[in-house]
DNA sequence: CTTCCACCGGAACCGTGGGAAA
DNA sequence: TTTCCCACGGTTCCGGTGGAAG
């Protein structure tokens, strides 16, 4: 036995206690607080590498604030409701709404009127994580509108808002900019050495180790936990007794969970891209053509091909060269 | 320099499917 | 049940772009 329980180590956790980001925290419920007071509600955009906390420790204060008070919150992946009535909808939903929403026929402006009247009583904090996934930017706008709203944008690109209209910048204009940077070798060793202490029985990761894991995993928090994590289990599947001083072989981000809301087309599209290492756009076009007919799928038109290459490239999964009619495609 | 070509991407449009109201 | 309304994904349409060809 290693293993006391895997969730610590999983990336979904959210811990009770954040270490080294005390200046974040004090930042966030700085952003939070005239929220809490009724006054003018503050916004924040918070950037900075994968893997450096700033989902984390944006749930950790925001949900922390909604357990002391009257303040409800609310955290949504932009990737997952990218769309201003999906994100509208699962807003209502967390906040007890959704029977009296329903998925399909009312309009927008009917939503954005029930979340007016379930802030009447309570100041809602939006957490929006990937914020630049974001098909539609005006939820930026119906949100601020609401007045008892702070919202937190994330991303890990600091360009994130550049597509954003002037109408809803210059409402922004005064938000926190709160910005994450990677972590130090000896910071990343006290946080795995924390969600240590909680998933896996004591002695059993040699020190060493950890400092292995910190090292090579580029200040990002995410990559060190997963290498953690997957030298426990391979630690204990084979049968040891503890964890060998080895750095585990492990993939930066496992594939699946990149590739997991993509349809077929794109998973091909991947497959040939990743076959034929560069590959020019109407080339890639023909060959998804024929592939996918000999998977008997239905031909898609060549717009429908750009749109999900233009996805791919958004979620980082290809690699753009080139502009133009001289565009080329190669694996990320 | 002008025209052509192949591709890009915005926008309007359409079919589908789910839920609510009649 | 039928009718209506709406979001969503994909298609159609079309103007823009910039190197190549004339």
């Amino acid at each position: 036995m290693i293993i006391r329980d895997p969730t610590p180590l999983r990336e979904s956790f959210l811990p009770n206690r954040i270490i080294h980001r005390d200046s974040h925290i004090s930042a966030l419920r700085e952003t939070i607080r005239p929220l809490v007071e009724g006054t003018q509600a503050r916004h924040a955009f918070i950037h900075g590498p994968t893997g450096t906390g700033k989902t984390c420790t944006s749930r950790y204060v925001s949900e922390g604030i909604a357990e002391e008070t009257s303040l409800q919150s609310v955290y949504i992946n932009c990737w997952e409701h990218s769309s201003r009535y999906a994100v509208l909808f699962r807003i209502l939903e967390s906040l007890g709404s959704a029977l009296t929403a329903h998925r399909k026929g009312s309009a927008p402006d009917e939503l954005i009127l029930m979340m007016r009247k379930r802030l009447e009583s309570s100041g809602l904090v939006v957490m929006l994580d990937e914020v630049d996934a974001l098909t539609d930017f005006s939820i930026l706008y119906d949100l601020i509108l609401l007045e008892r709203v702070s919202i937190l944008m994330i991303s890990n690109r600091d360009t994130a808002l550049s597509g954003v209209d002037d109408r809803i910048r210059s409402r922004l204009s005064s938000m926190e900019n709160i910005h994450f940077t990677r972590y130090s070798r000896d910071e990343l060793i006290d946080i795995l050495r924390d969600r240590a202490d909680l998933g896996i029985l004591p002695d059993k990761v040699p020190p060493t180790l950890m400092r292995r894991i910190a090292e090579s995993s580029g200040g990002d928090a995410r990559a060190a936990l997963s290498m953690l994590m997957v030298a426990a289990e391979k630690a204990e599947s084979s049968g040891l007794e503890t964890i060998p001083d080895k750095l585990p072989e492990v993939g930066k981000i496992p594939e699946k969970d990149l590739t997991e809301h993509l349809n077929e087309y794109q998973r091909l599209l991947l497959e040939i891209i990743k076959e034929r290492g560069e590959i020019d756009s109407a080339t890639l076009y023909k060959e998804l053509i024929s592939a996918s007919s000999r998977a008997g799928m239905e031909k898609i038109v060549d717009r429908t091909f750009r749109n999900y290459v233009s996805a791919l490239s958004d979620r980082n999964l290809v690699k753009i060269s080139g502009t133009g009619r001289w565009t080329r495609y190669s694996a990320q």
